[in-house]
RNA sequence: GGGUAGGUUGAGCAGGUGGUGAGCUCCGCUGACUGUAGAUCAGCCGUCUUCGACUGUGGGGGUUCGAUUCCCUCCCUGCCCA
């Protein structure tokens, strides 16, 4: 592919157009490995691999920018091996954009194998039970040797139901990590992002919106959501944060996120950029993202099921397979189950991250969302209730 | 024909030498999963009227207040000997 250098001299450019559906962008981020269309939807590959695919299956499912992680990198392989063999697009074999997340997410995921101080964390690695200390100077430093295209800070997150003081706590520390980190950089050619956090409180989520957004970084992401609130108190906080953003001319990255309908969700609030382990995750355990809704292809009712996975795709599962193949590949415990379900949720979720470009530029969002939402809000309706304040 | 070890809920097992065997692993059925300690996890998995009840330890018979357990007999399977 055609690498398109930033056009300035930061090290990612991003343009973008308001338009007409609320607070939606589309827009173009420019990065050393290549551009990016926003909204744009990146693959989780934790450990260098988006589990079951191959940079080349990621191409074909239209993959334009994928994550990779700080922690689990930085345990195994080791970040300093991957620089001497090149750096992770060299090491994974994908020459396009990479994002590494800082290892933030193991401080809330791996709560009882960390503790955190005001400068850092310690985590007993759950690999081996090492001792590794994690502090948001050497997060930098990894994701440098990394070399990815967007480091992230590092940050602390919290379920948004404990106590507003340890909510606040966490979002001030993740603030004063952000200003370290900005001094850590060391490489111009790698973009920095900074976080808010905040919870789901509206005064906590302006002040870290405000914190974050005043500091010289390349983009702003949000954090600390998808962590169990509800789907009316994650739009909420949405719409905070984007109010609060006004018209910051920033890239805006929603961490962890989503579901199909988050997606719509996110994008009218201003979001251009996703990454989540999901499609992947409930791919390898049996659940098909579809133009007809999800499907458990471990249910009986496929065993006998001659279709393609989804007639509205053109995926390599759906040009060669049946239904009763991917049921039987389940069943049996094939490895060969785990790509095509792969490729197929890959493929799904990056064609609605399409459409929904393509809906932004004709106006046609909402028709677009009413469509999907007719196939998806059954599982979505069952949603948690909203957070309580313990 | 003789000897010997067995026969437990779809499969494979555990347990049990007179006082309620529904216990495990597979298989099967369903659900969950949101900056990946996840090819993981959870529930169900004899029947029913399912917060409980009933049935079930190869078949039949016997002893006993009570049998999976003791006795008799038959059937089936593995192995050894003829």
């Amino acid at each position: 592919m055609t690498a398109h250098p930033p056009t300035d001299s930061r090290p990612v450019a991003f343009s973008f157009r308001q338009t007409r559906t609320r607070r939606a962008r589309l827009g173009r981020l420019l990065t050393p490995h290549g551009a990016v269309d926003t909204p744009q939807f990146m693959p989780v590959g934790t450990q260098a691999t988006v589990k079951a695919l191959t940079p080349g299956d990621l191409r074909a499912a239209g993959a334009q920018m994928i994550l990779g992680n700080t922690y689990h990198l930085s345990l195994r392989p080791t970040a300093e091996r991957i620089a001497r063999l090149g750096g992770l697009h060299r090491f994974m074999g994908w020459d396009g954009p990479i994002l590494t997340d800082s290892g933030g997410f193991q401080v809330f995921s791996l709560a009882h194998l960390r503790r955190v101080d005001d400068d850092g964390v310690t985590f007993a690695s759950h690999l081996d039970g090492a001792e590794q200390r994690l502090t948001p100077e050497r997060a930098i430093e990894i994701q440098e040797l990394l070399g990815s295209d967007v480091a992230m800070t590092l940050d602390q997150l919290v379920d948004p139901g404990l106590p507003a003081s340890e909510v606040t706590a966490a979002m001030e520390r993740t603030h004063r990590w952000a200003e370290r980190s900005i001094g850590a950089r060391s490489r111009r050619d790698q973009a920095l992002f900074g976080i808010i956090q905040g919870g789901v409180d509206p005064a906590l989520r302006r002040a870290s919106t405000a914190a974050i957004a005043g500091l010289p970084f390349d983009g702003i992401a949000v954090g600390g959501l998808s962590v169990g609130e509800s789907k009316a108190e994650m739009a909420a906080t949405l719409d905070v944060v984007g109010e609060a953003l006004g018209d910051d001319p920033r890239v805006r990255y929603l961490m962890g996120v989503g579901s199909p309908l988050d997606f719509f969700t996110a994008v009218e609030r201003g979001i251009d950029l996703f990454d989540c382990v999901l499609p992947t995750r409930v791919a390898r355990n049996g659940q098909l993202w579809t133009s007809e809704g999800r499907l458990n292809l471990r249910n009986a009712r496929f065993q006998d099921d001659p279709g393609p996975i989804d007639p509205a795709c053109a995926c390599e599962a759906c040009a060669n397979h049946s239904r009763a193949y991917l049921a039987h590949l389940f069943r049996a415990g094939e490895l060969l189950a785990y790509r095509l379900a792969s490729v197929h949720n890959v493929t799904y979720t990056l064609s609605l991250m399409a459409n929904i470009r393509s809906v932004l530029a004709d106006g046609t969002f909402d028709a677009l969302r009413e469509s999907v939402a007719a196939r998806y809000e059954r599982a979505d309706r069952a949603d948690k209730p909203p957070l309580r304040r313990r």
